[in-house]
DNA sequence: CCGCATCCCCAAAGATACTG
DNA sequence: CAGTATCTTTGGGGATGCGG
């Protein structure tokens, strides 16, 4: 039995690129940022990852505790989740890249991703609940006294007070500020029961614009 | 001229990990965080890295504008240097790892990288200089008003206010609290020039022991 | 010496096919 | 759908060598 592949540094840094440093480990773990997925969810996800490895990653991840499998999803353990800091800093810095800049389709996964890490208002004020329901999922979204406390997939317990129903390109427009959701209203791109106005705050609210 | 070997997804973490991501990429610029280093330096700090592999990783980084050759030194960039958090992130997750815990001899680098990334203090009363003389380096530290504001590998400007000479195994213990200051100084084991206590305040301010 | 390039070998990743 | 099995290709680890 070979031993596992290590830097073999005591330095926490290198500990954690151990762990979540192989290729594609980081991505895996990224798609369950918003809760748990399955196999083939993530394949789908991460195109060019091949069977074997995503096996090998989902066993690896599983067999040092940042990951749990429960029954057919896999859902990251309380410590896993705890490596969100590290991804709001590499997507800070991603961001900022001069290299060639980043081109492909966003998943919505990433739009709400990107909301979450770049969220940036200190309202005290604003509080309230929203719900989007789009072609395959649906996300939902928990401010509370300015603060984006929770956002995950899937409907939460007790309904949201805002609810947008719109298709995936539609909350793309909208996310990136191409598109208005009174617009999209408008023009019957999307539905929404709630305070339209309260919902566009929260689209402003990731100044993704801004901060390239 | 195959080309370069990339996830292909516009999420910026992903565009990130295109960048640093490769296997010892990340350690390598930690290692330039204190400061310009040479090859050979990199090599030895980095025991396993093989020769080729560190000129590769140090053409790409140069490449992408995270690190620049300057004579024989490599150094790092404005926005390599931005990679702090990222670094910050990965430590503090590391430290709390459950997996088998760290083990192995730890540089002074690495030492003096500890407490820039878990120094904890907001006392704003507290400001000083410090210098620390080992067996091949020199660090130089600087705090203003409770802020540790700089950490460098090798000796500043004007002189630090305090100035601590010792070899690299009793700064191990100075900095892993099994030893005071003042007992070393006593046992003859380190030579302090200013304030003894002022110095082991910037000692205990690294909660190594607290963190774990 | 130091800073690499070269070579060889193996382990990991990519691609495809296949099975419960 | 959820993976395993197999094959090919690529990249990394380690030793050696060579030029400045």
């Amino acid at each position: 039995m070979p031993e596992k592949r290590t830097y073999g540094q005591a330095c926490p840094i290198a500990h954690s690129l151990d762990l979540v440093g192989e290729r594609w480990a980081l991505l895996v773990v990224r798609e369950l940022r918003l809760g748990p997925r399955r196999y083939g969810d993530l394949q789908a996800a991460l195109p060019g990852i091949g069977p074997s490895v995503l096996s090998q990653r989902l066993r690896d991840l599983e067999a040092v505790g940042i990951l749990r499998k429960r029954g057919k999803e896999y859902g990251l353990t309380e410590w896993g989740a705890e490596l969100d800091p590290v991804f709001r800093a590499l997507a800070h810095w991603g961001v900022r890249s001069p290299v060639v800049p980043l081109e492909g389709a966003v998943g919505t996964d990433s739009m709400f991703l990107g909301l979450r890490t770049f969220f940036g208002s200190r309202d005290p004020q604003w509080t309230g609940s929203y719900e989007f329901r789009l072609d395959r999922d649906v996300y939902r979204v928990e401010v509370r006294e300015g603060e984006l406390v929770s956002l995950w997939r899937g409907r939460s317990g007790e309904p949201a007070a805002v609810v947008v129903e719109t298709d995936d390109a539609t909350m793309g427009e909208l996310f990136g500020g191409a598109l208005t959701l009174a617009g999209a209203v408008e023009s019957e791109r999307a539905a929404v029961a709630g305070d339209v106005s309260d919902a566009q705050r929260l689209l402003d609210a990731s100044p993704l614009s801004a901060v390239r």
